[in-house]
DNA sequence: GTCTATAAAGTGATAGAC
DNA sequence: GTCTATCACTTTATAGAC
Protein backbone atom coordinates (compact mmCIF):
# COMPACT_ATOMS: atom_id res chain seq x y z
CA UNK A 1 0.00 0.00 0.00
CA UNK A 2 1.03 3.64 -0.46
CA UNK A 3 1.03 6.40 1.49
CA UNK A 4 -1.59 8.79 2.09
CA UNK A 5 -2.52 10.77 -1.15
CA UNK A 6 -2.41 14.78 0.26
CA UNK A 7 0.58 16.47 -2.14
CA UNK A 8 3.32 17.18 -0.30
CA UNK A 9 5.24 19.90 -2.04
CA UNK A 10 6.96 23.27 -0.43
CA UNK A 11 8.76 25.38 -3.25
CA UNK A 12 6.04 25.32 -5.14
CA UNK A 13 3.40 26.51 -2.67
CA UNK A 14 5.75 29.37 -1.72
CA UNK A 15 6.84 30.66 -5.14
CA UNK A 16 3.05 30.32 -6.33
CA UNK A 17 2.12 32.53 -3.17
CA UNK A 18 4.79 34.87 -4.01
CA UNK A 19 4.02 35.36 -7.56
CA UNK A 20 0.65 36.16 -6.62
CA UNK A 21 1.46 38.86 -3.83
CA UNK A 22 3.62 40.37 -5.61
CA UNK A 23 0.51 41.14 -8.44
CA UNK A 24 -1.89 41.86 -5.73
CA UNK A 25 0.50 43.34 -3.55
CA UNK A 26 1.71 45.79 -7.22
CA UNK A 27 -1.55 46.35 -8.10
CA UNK A 28 -3.33 47.37 -4.82
CA UNK A 29 -1.04 47.85 -1.70
CA UNK A 30 0.06 45.74 1.50
CA UNK A 31 -3.55 47.14 3.27
CA UNK A 32 -6.00 46.33 0.43
CA UNK A 33 -5.87 42.90 -0.18
CA UNK A 34 -6.18 40.47 1.92
CA UNK A 35 -4.36 37.25 2.64
CA UNK A 36 -7.40 35.47 1.53
CA UNK A 37 -7.33 36.82 -2.05
CA UNK A 38 -3.79 36.19 -2.36
CA UNK A 39 -3.95 32.46 -1.54
CA UNK A 40 -7.03 32.27 -3.62
CA UNK A 41 -5.13 33.69 -6.23
CA UNK A 42 -1.97 31.32 -6.00
CA UNK A 43 -4.35 28.14 -5.80
CA UNK A 44 -3.18 27.55 -2.14
CA UNK A 45 -4.79 27.83 1.57
CA UNK A 46 -4.46 31.24 3.20
CA UNK A 47 -3.22 29.24 6.09
CA UNK A 48 -0.20 28.65 4.64
CA UNK A 49 1.11 32.27 4.42
CA UNK A 50 1.58 31.79 8.06
CA UNK A 51 3.10 28.46 7.97
CA UNK A 52 5.76 29.76 4.96
CA UNK A 53 6.18 32.96 5.58
CA UNK A 54 5.21 34.05 9.16
CA UNK A 55 2.38 35.86 8.38
CA UNK A 56 1.21 38.38 5.73
CA UNK A 57 4.04 41.04 6.63
CA UNK A 58 6.42 37.94 6.02
CA UNK A 59 5.36 37.46 2.76
CA UNK A 60 5.23 40.94 2.05
CA UNK A 61 9.58 41.13 2.29
CA UNK A 62 9.90 37.61 0.98
CA UNK A 63 8.04 39.98 -2.75
CA UNK A 64 10.85 42.17 -2.26
CA UNK A 65 13.43 39.56 -1.44
CA UNK A 66 12.54 37.79 -4.88
CA UNK A 67 12.38 40.75 -6.59
CA UNK A 68 15.62 41.68 -5.21
CA UNK A 69 17.29 38.74 -6.71
CA UNK A 70 16.16 38.94 -9.99
CA UNK A 71 17.06 42.35 -10.77
CA UNK A 72 20.07 42.15 -9.30
CA UNK A 73 21.09 39.46 -11.33
CA UNK A 74 20.38 41.02 -14.46
CA UNK A 75 21.58 44.74 -13.59
CA UNK A 76 25.11 43.11 -11.85
CA UNK A 77 26.67 42.65 -15.31
CA UNK A 78 25.75 46.26 -16.47
CA UNK A 79 27.10 47.71 -13.01
CA UNK A 80 30.54 45.87 -13.38
CA UNK A 81 31.01 47.26 -16.84
CA UNK A 82 30.56 50.61 -15.82
CA UNK A 83 32.80 50.73 -12.00
CA UNK A 84 35.49 48.68 -14.82
CA UNK A 85 35.15 51.17 -17.06
CA UNK A 86 35.39 54.00 -14.99
CA UNK A 87 38.56 52.14 -13.02
CA UNK A 88 40.40 52.20 -16.29
CA UNK A 89 39.80 55.15 -18.29
CA UNK A 90 43.46 54.81 -19.81
CA UNK A 91 41.67 52.36 -22.84
CA UNK A 92 39.88 55.09 -24.26
CA UNK A 93 42.17 56.56 -27.07
CA UNK A 94 40.78 60.36 -26.17
CA UNK A 95 39.20 62.35 -23.66
CA UNK A 96 36.59 63.16 -25.97
CA UNK A 97 35.82 59.78 -26.61
CA UNK A 98 36.43 58.80 -23.35
CA UNK A 99 33.14 60.97 -22.64
CA UNK A 100 31.36 59.80 -25.50
CA UNK A 101 31.76 56.47 -23.60
CA UNK A 102 30.14 57.37 -20.13
CA UNK A 103 27.38 59.23 -21.91
CA UNK A 104 26.73 55.62 -24.04
CA UNK A 105 26.73 53.67 -21.13
CA UNK A 106 24.35 56.35 -19.30
CA UNK A 107 21.57 56.28 -22.06
CA UNK A 108 21.83 52.46 -22.74
CA UNK A 109 21.25 52.29 -18.98
CA UNK A 110 17.99 55.09 -19.04
CA UNK A 111 17.08 52.72 -21.85
CA UNK A 112 16.75 49.62 -19.76
CA UNK A 113 15.09 51.76 -17.00
CA UNK A 114 12.75 53.06 -19.75
CA UNK A 115 11.57 49.49 -20.34
CA UNK A 116 10.95 48.73 -16.66
CA UNK A 117 9.08 51.69 -15.93
CA UNK A 118 7.16 52.51 -18.72
CA UNK A 119 6.22 48.95 -20.41
CA UNK A 120 2.75 47.90 -19.22
CA UNK A 121 4.77 44.20 -18.74
CA UNK A 122 6.65 44.94 -16.42
CA UNK A 123 4.24 46.93 -14.05
CA UNK A 124 4.56 44.99 -11.00
CA UNK A 125 7.76 45.39 -10.10
CA UNK A 126 7.87 49.00 -11.14
CA UNK A 127 4.66 49.84 -9.20
CA UNK A 128 6.09 48.02 -5.86
CA UNK A 129 9.10 50.31 -6.61
CA UNK A 130 6.75 53.08 -6.44
CA UNK A 131 4.66 52.27 -3.34
CA UNK A 132 7.39 51.18 -1.23
CA UNK A 133 9.35 54.86 -1.74
CA UNK A 134 5.87 56.24 -0.81
CA UNK A 135 6.11 54.89 2.48
CA UNK A 136 9.28 53.10 3.10
CA UNK A 137 9.31 50.23 5.72
CA UNK A 138 12.01 47.38 5.53
CA UNK A 139 11.51 47.00 2.17
CA UNK A 140 12.80 49.77 0.94
CA UNK A 141 16.14 48.46 2.47
CA UNK A 142 16.00 45.54 0.80
CA UNK A 143 15.64 47.37 -2.49
CA UNK A 144 18.38 50.60 -1.61
CA UNK A 145 21.15 48.04 -0.63
CA UNK A 146 20.15 45.17 -3.01
CA UNK A 147 20.79 47.44 -6.26
CA UNK A 148 19.14 50.98 -5.73
CA UNK A 149 22.38 52.56 -3.83
CA UNK A 150 24.73 50.71 -6.32
CA UNK A 151 23.27 52.22 -9.33
CA UNK A 152 22.82 55.59 -8.32
CA UNK A 153 26.59 55.42 -7.40
CA UNK A 154 27.80 54.05 -10.45
CA UNK A 155 25.66 56.55 -12.61
CA UNK A 156 26.93 59.41 -10.25
CA UNK A 157 30.23 58.15 -11.31
CA UNK A 158 29.77 58.43 -15.16
CA UNK A 159 27.90 61.65 -15.10
CA UNK A 160 31.33 63.30 -13.43
CA UNK A 161 33.10 61.27 -16.21
CA UNK A 162 31.05 63.32 -18.81
CA UNK A 163 31.40 66.30 -17.20
CA UNK A 164 35.20 66.94 -15.65
CA UNK A 165 34.53 70.53 -15.20
CA UNK A 166 33.25 71.77 -12.01
CA UNK A 167 30.72 69.14 -11.05
CA UNK A 168 30.35 68.79 -7.52
CA UNK A 169 29.17 65.35 -6.00
CA UNK A 170 25.88 66.82 -4.69
CA UNK A 171 25.23 68.14 -8.16
CA UNK A 172 25.94 65.36 -10.34
CA UNK A 173 24.06 63.49 -8.09
CA UNK A 174 21.37 65.92 -8.99
CA UNK A 175 21.44 65.69 -12.74
CA UNK A 176 21.32 62.20 -11.89
CA UNK A 177 18.01 61.92 -10.20
CA UNK A 178 16.66 64.33 -12.88
CA UNK A 179 17.82 62.00 -15.86
CA UNK A 180 16.13 59.48 -13.88
CA UNK A 181 12.97 61.09 -13.07
CA UNK A 182 12.09 61.31 -16.50
CA UNK A 183 11.94 57.46 -16.92
CA UNK A 184 10.13 57.42 -13.32
CA UNK A 185 7.56 59.42 -14.63
CA UNK A 186 6.15 56.91 -16.93
CA UNK A 187 5.24 54.95 -13.83
CA UNK A 188 4.39 57.38 -11.27
CA UNK A 189 2.24 60.13 -13.24
CA UNK A 190 1.34 57.26 -16.18
CA UNK A 191 -2.42 58.44 -15.78
CA UNK A 192 -2.02 62.14 -16.17
CA UNK A 193 0.63 61.39 -19.08
CA UNK A 194 -1.62 58.88 -20.84
CA UNK A 195 -4.48 61.43 -20.81
CA UNK A 196 -2.02 64.37 -22.07
CA UNK A 197 -0.82 62.17 -24.51
CA UNK A 198 -3.86 60.49 -26.03
CA UNK A 199 -2.31 57.37 -25.63
CA UNK A 200 -4.25 54.50 -24.35
CA UNK A 201 -1.27 52.30 -23.64
CA UNK A 202 2.80 52.10 -23.48
CA UNK A 203 3.17 49.60 -26.10
CA UNK A 204 6.46 49.10 -28.38
CA UNK A 205 5.53 52.25 -30.89
CA UNK A 206 4.95 54.63 -27.27
CA UNK A 207 8.61 53.10 -25.70
CA UNK A 208 10.75 54.42 -28.42
CA UNK A 209 9.17 57.74 -28.94
CA UNK A 210 10.27 57.75 -24.78
CA UNK A 211 13.57 56.38 -25.29
CA UNK A 212 14.34 58.91 -28.24
CA UNK A 213 13.10 61.67 -26.36
CA UNK A 214 14.72 60.91 -23.06
CA UNK A 215 18.24 60.55 -25.14
CA UNK A 216 17.59 63.73 -26.66
CA UNK A 217 17.14 65.69 -23.41
CA UNK A 218 20.15 63.49 -21.50
CA UNK A 219 22.51 64.44 -23.98
CA UNK A 220 21.55 68.14 -24.07
CA UNK A 221 21.24 68.47 -20.31
CA UNK A 222 25.08 66.80 -19.97
CA UNK A 223 26.98 68.59 -22.90
CA UNK A 224 25.78 71.82 -22.08
CA UNK A 225 28.14 74.11 -20.25
CA UNK A 226 25.64 75.70 -18.72
CA UNK A 227 26.47 78.55 -15.83
CA UNK A 228 24.91 82.21 -15.16
CA UNK B 1 -35.12 78.99 29.99
CA UNK B 2 -32.64 78.36 26.21
CA UNK B 3 -32.46 75.27 24.39
CA UNK B 4 -30.08 72.07 24.97
CA UNK B 5 -26.93 72.71 24.84
CA UNK B 6 -25.65 70.61 22.33
CA UNK B 7 -23.27 72.67 20.07
CA UNK B 8 -25.22 72.86 16.43
CA UNK B 9 -22.23 73.60 14.03
CA UNK B 10 -22.00 71.77 10.84
CA UNK B 11 -19.66 73.58 8.51
CA UNK B 12 -16.65 73.36 11.06
CA UNK B 13 -17.04 69.35 11.27
CA UNK B 14 -17.17 69.45 7.45
CA UNK B 15 -13.99 71.61 6.90
CA UNK B 16 -12.92 69.67 10.47
CA UNK B 17 -13.08 65.81 9.04
CA UNK B 18 -11.92 67.22 5.20
CA UNK B 19 -8.93 68.34 6.88
CA UNK B 20 -8.11 65.26 8.78
CA UNK B 21 -9.26 62.83 5.80
CA UNK B 22 -6.83 65.06 3.60
CA UNK B 23 -4.11 64.82 6.05
CA UNK B 24 -4.36 61.06 6.62
CA UNK B 25 -5.48 59.51 3.20
CA UNK B 26 -2.23 61.64 1.99
CA UNK B 27 0.22 59.72 4.28
CA UNK B 28 -1.00 56.05 3.80
CA UNK B 29 -4.04 55.22 1.82
CA UNK B 30 -7.31 55.46 0.99
CA UNK B 31 -7.72 51.74 2.52
CA UNK B 32 -5.10 51.91 5.81
CA UNK B 33 -7.27 54.53 7.41
CA UNK B 34 -10.31 54.17 9.39
CA UNK B 35 -13.21 56.27 9.41
CA UNK B 36 -12.62 56.14 13.29
CA UNK B 37 -8.79 57.97 13.10
CA UNK B 38 -9.95 60.43 10.60
CA UNK B 39 -12.62 61.20 12.65
CA UNK B 40 -10.91 60.89 16.17
CA UNK B 41 -8.24 63.32 14.97
CA UNK B 42 -10.95 65.80 13.13
CA UNK B 43 -12.46 65.90 17.26
CA UNK B 44 -15.51 64.86 15.23
CA UNK B 45 -17.98 61.64 15.56
CA UNK B 46 -17.51 58.62 13.33
CA UNK B 47 -20.87 59.04 12.18
CA UNK B 48 -20.56 61.99 10.90
CA UNK B 49 -18.55 61.07 7.91
CA UNK B 50 -21.35 59.32 6.56
CA UNK B 51 -24.61 62.17 7.89
CA UNK B 52 -22.23 64.80 6.13
CA UNK B 53 -20.29 62.87 3.12
CA UNK B 54 -22.81 59.61 2.68
CA UNK B 55 -20.14 57.59 3.83
CA UNK B 56 -15.67 57.10 3.60
CA UNK B 57 -15.94 57.13 -0.42
CA UNK B 58 -17.80 60.21 -0.61
CA UNK B 59 -15.09 61.46 1.96
CA UNK B 60 -12.55 60.57 0.02
CA UNK B 61 -14.12 62.72 -3.28
CA UNK B 62 -14.82 65.38 -1.22
CA UNK B 63 -11.34 65.81 -0.02
CA UNK B 64 -10.31 66.32 -4.03
CA UNK B 65 -12.72 68.27 -4.04
CA UNK B 66 -11.69 70.70 -1.84
CA UNK B 67 -8.21 70.36 -3.18
CA UNK B 68 -9.13 71.22 -6.82
CA UNK B 69 -10.65 74.46 -5.45
CA UNK B 70 -7.38 75.08 -3.45
CA UNK B 71 -5.17 74.56 -6.55
CA UNK B 72 -7.32 75.87 -9.01
CA UNK B 73 -7.92 79.17 -7.42
CA UNK B 74 -3.98 79.56 -6.99
CA UNK B 75 -3.58 78.68 -10.78
CA UNK B 76 -5.96 79.84 -12.61
CA UNK B 77 -3.70 83.97 -12.97
CA UNK B 78 -0.54 81.95 -13.78
CA UNK B 79 -2.87 80.08 -16.71
CA UNK B 80 -4.48 83.24 -18.13
CA UNK B 81 -1.47 84.67 -18.14
CA UNK B 82 0.70 82.06 -19.93
CA UNK B 83 -3.04 81.77 -22.68
CA UNK B 84 -2.56 85.45 -23.17
CA UNK B 85 0.60 85.62 -23.76
CA UNK B 86 0.33 83.09 -26.42
CA UNK B 87 -2.90 84.19 -27.71
CA UNK B 88 -0.60 87.82 -28.43
CA UNK B 89 2.67 86.65 -29.54
CA UNK B 90 2.64 90.46 -31.37
CA UNK B 91 3.65 92.00 -27.79
CA UNK B 92 7.46 90.80 -28.22
CA UNK B 93 9.66 93.10 -29.71
CA UNK B 94 11.13 90.24 -31.78
CA UNK B 95 10.91 86.22 -32.15
CA UNK B 96 13.33 85.60 -29.81
CA UNK B 97 12.48 88.05 -27.33
CA UNK B 98 9.07 85.86 -27.59
CA UNK B 99 11.09 82.85 -27.33
CA UNK B 100 13.15 83.87 -24.14
CA UNK B 101 9.54 84.65 -22.73
CA UNK B 102 7.94 81.17 -23.32
CA UNK B 103 10.81 79.71 -21.65
CA UNK B 104 10.60 81.70 -18.66
CA UNK B 105 7.26 81.20 -18.09
CA UNK B 106 7.70 77.71 -18.65
CA UNK B 107 10.74 77.98 -15.87
CA UNK B 108 8.84 79.91 -13.22
CA UNK B 109 6.15 77.53 -13.60
CA UNK B 110 8.19 74.31 -13.16
CA UNK B 111 9.46 76.52 -9.89
CA UNK B 112 5.89 76.53 -8.59
CA UNK B 113 5.72 72.51 -8.95
CA UNK B 114 8.86 72.15 -7.38
CA UNK B 115 7.80 74.23 -4.28
CA UNK B 116 4.56 71.73 -4.23
CA UNK B 117 6.53 68.36 -4.94
CA UNK B 118 9.73 68.43 -3.64
CA UNK B 119 8.86 70.59 -0.46
CA UNK B 120 8.53 68.78 2.95
CA UNK B 121 5.53 71.56 3.94
CA UNK B 122 3.09 70.67 0.82
CA UNK B 123 3.25 67.00 0.71
CA UNK B 124 -0.41 66.07 1.30
CA UNK B 125 -1.61 67.84 -1.78
CA UNK B 126 1.38 66.18 -3.68
CA UNK B 127 0.88 62.84 -2.27
CA UNK B 128 -2.78 62.46 -2.40
CA UNK B 129 -1.89 63.42 -6.76
CA UNK B 130 0.43 60.81 -6.81
CA UNK B 131 -1.66 57.57 -4.62
CA UNK B 132 -4.32 58.95 -6.89
CA UNK B 133 -2.25 58.09 -10.41
CA UNK B 134 -1.18 55.15 -8.86
CA UNK B 135 -4.63 53.72 -8.59
CA UNK B 136 -6.74 56.26 -10.72
CA UNK B 137 -10.58 56.66 -9.55
CA UNK B 138 -13.38 59.05 -9.86
CA UNK B 139 -11.22 61.27 -8.09
CA UNK B 140 -8.59 61.71 -10.83
CA UNK B 141 -10.71 62.89 -12.89
CA UNK B 142 -11.79 66.10 -10.83
CA UNK B 143 -7.90 66.83 -10.68
CA UNK B 144 -6.96 66.20 -14.25
CA UNK B 145 -10.15 68.14 -15.69
CA UNK B 146 -9.86 70.58 -12.70
CA UNK B 147 -6.47 71.78 -13.54
CA UNK B 148 -3.80 69.31 -14.07
CA UNK B 149 -5.14 69.06 -18.09
CA UNK B 150 -4.83 72.67 -18.47
CA UNK B 151 -1.49 73.01 -17.20
CA UNK B 152 -0.07 70.46 -19.15
CA UNK B 153 -2.16 72.36 -22.21
CA UNK B 154 -0.39 75.31 -21.57
CA UNK B 155 2.87 74.03 -20.91
CA UNK B 156 2.80 72.32 -24.24
CA UNK B 157 2.05 75.55 -26.31
CA UNK B 158 4.86 77.36 -24.23
CA UNK B 159 7.44 74.25 -25.55
CA UNK B 160 6.19 75.04 -29.00
CA UNK B 161 6.60 78.53 -29.39
CA UNK B 162 10.15 78.24 -27.78
CA UNK B 163 10.56 75.79 -30.54
CA UNK B 164 9.11 76.71 -34.04
CA UNK B 165 11.24 74.09 -35.74
CA UNK B 166 10.21 71.06 -37.02
CA UNK B 167 8.30 69.85 -33.15
CA UNK B 168 5.01 68.07 -33.50
CA UNK B 169 2.04 68.01 -30.98
CA UNK B 170 2.99 64.45 -29.57
CA UNK B 171 6.67 65.04 -29.43
CA UNK B 172 6.29 68.50 -27.70
CA UNK B 173 3.85 66.66 -24.81
CA UNK B 174 6.94 64.63 -24.12
CA UNK B 175 9.07 67.08 -23.80
CA UNK B 176 6.64 68.50 -21.04
CA UNK B 177 5.95 65.90 -19.19
CA UNK B 178 10.08 64.57 -19.04
CA UNK B 179 10.47 68.09 -18.04
CA UNK B 180 7.69 67.66 -14.97
CA UNK B 181 9.02 64.18 -14.21
CA UNK B 182 12.09 65.63 -13.03
CA UNK B 183 10.19 67.62 -10.33
CA UNK B 184 7.71 65.08 -9.60
CA UNK B 185 11.06 62.72 -8.92
CA UNK B 186 11.09 64.20 -5.42
CA UNK B 187 8.36 63.11 -4.10
CA UNK B 188 7.70 60.10 -5.99
CA UNK B 189 11.31 58.31 -5.25
CA UNK B 190 12.23 60.80 -2.35
CA UNK B 191 13.43 58.41 -0.24
CA UNK B 192 15.37 56.71 -2.47
CA UNK B 193 16.84 60.10 -3.58
CA UNK B 194 17.37 61.68 -0.21
CA UNK B 195 19.35 58.32 1.07
CA UNK B 196 21.23 58.81 -2.35
CA UNK B 197 22.18 62.57 -2.05
CA UNK B 198 22.72 62.46 2.33
CA UNK B 199 20.09 64.42 2.78
CA UNK B 200 17.60 64.27 5.49
CA UNK B 201 14.87 66.51 4.37
CA UNK B 202 14.42 68.58 1.72
CA UNK B 203 14.65 72.30 3.18
CA UNK B 204 14.95 75.93 1.60
CA UNK B 205 18.41 74.85 0.78
CA UNK B 206 17.91 72.02 -0.99
CA UNK B 207 14.89 73.72 -2.75
CA UNK B 208 17.13 76.24 -3.93
CA UNK B 209 19.30 73.62 -5.46
CA UNK B 210 17.05 71.48 -6.79
CA UNK B 211 15.28 74.20 -8.99
CA UNK B 212 18.27 75.27 -10.02
CA UNK B 213 19.96 72.25 -10.99
CA UNK B 214 16.31 71.51 -12.94
CA UNK B 215 16.56 75.26 -14.34
CA UNK B 216 19.70 74.37 -16.12
CA UNK B 217 18.22 71.03 -17.11
CA UNK B 218 15.16 72.48 -19.14
CA UNK B 219 17.08 75.41 -20.17
CA UNK B 220 19.60 72.57 -22.10
CA UNK B 221 16.91 70.89 -23.36
CA UNK B 222 14.46 73.08 -24.98
CA UNK B 223 17.30 75.25 -26.71
CA UNK B 224 19.23 72.10 -27.83
CA UNK B 225 18.90 71.47 -31.44
CA UNK B 226 18.72 67.85 -31.43
CA UNK B 227 18.44 65.39 -34.22
CA UNK B 228 21.04 63.56 -37.17
C1' DG C 1 -26.39 67.92 13.96
C1' DT C 2 -24.44 65.11 17.02
C1' DC C 3 -24.27 61.32 19.83
C1' DT C 4 -24.24 56.02 21.50
C1' DA C 5 -24.76 51.47 20.35
C1' DT C 6 -24.72 47.85 17.38
C1' DA C 7 -25.37 45.09 13.20
C1' DA C 8 -23.08 42.60 9.43
C1' DA C 9 -19.14 41.52 7.22
C1' DG C 10 -14.54 41.40 6.98
C1' DT C 11 -9.55 40.81 8.81
C1' DG C 12 -4.96 38.05 10.20
C1' DA C 13 -3.51 34.44 12.96
C1' DT C 14 -3.60 29.81 14.69
C1' DA C 15 -4.99 25.14 16.90
C1' DG C 16 -5.41 20.74 15.59
C1' DA C 17 -6.89 16.89 12.31
C1' DC C 18 -4.82 14.46 8.61
C1' DG D 1 2.73 20.38 4.24
C1' DT D 2 -1.80 21.14 3.78
C1' DC D 3 -6.24 21.41 5.28
C1' DT D 4 -10.74 23.06 8.04
C1' DA D 5 -12.57 25.62 11.54
C1' DT D 6 -12.57 29.16 14.48
C1' DC D 7 -10.94 32.90 17.67
C1' DA D 8 -10.37 37.65 18.58
C1' DC D 9 -10.54 41.74 16.60
C1' DT D 10 -11.55 45.50 13.31
C1' DT D 11 -14.02 47.47 9.70
C1' DT D 12 -18.05 50.62 7.61
C1' DA D 13 -22.56 51.75 7.86
C1' DT D 14 -26.71 52.86 10.29
C1' DA D 15 -30.83 52.94 13.60
C1' DG D 16 -32.50 55.63 17.00
C1' DA D 17 -32.04 58.71 21.30
C1' DC D 18 -31.35 63.50 22.18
Amino acid sequence: MNKSPPPPRSAETRDALIASATHEFAARGFDSVSTREIAARAGANQALIGYHFGGKEGLYLAVFESMRVQIQSRLDPFIAAIELHLAAPSNASSIRKYRADCLERLLRMLDAMAALFADEASAPWSQLIVREQQNPSRAFDILYEGFMGRVLGALTALVRGIRPDGLDEADAGLLVVTCIGQVFAFRTARAGILRHLGWRTIGPDQLTAIRRRIRSNVTAMLLAKDGP
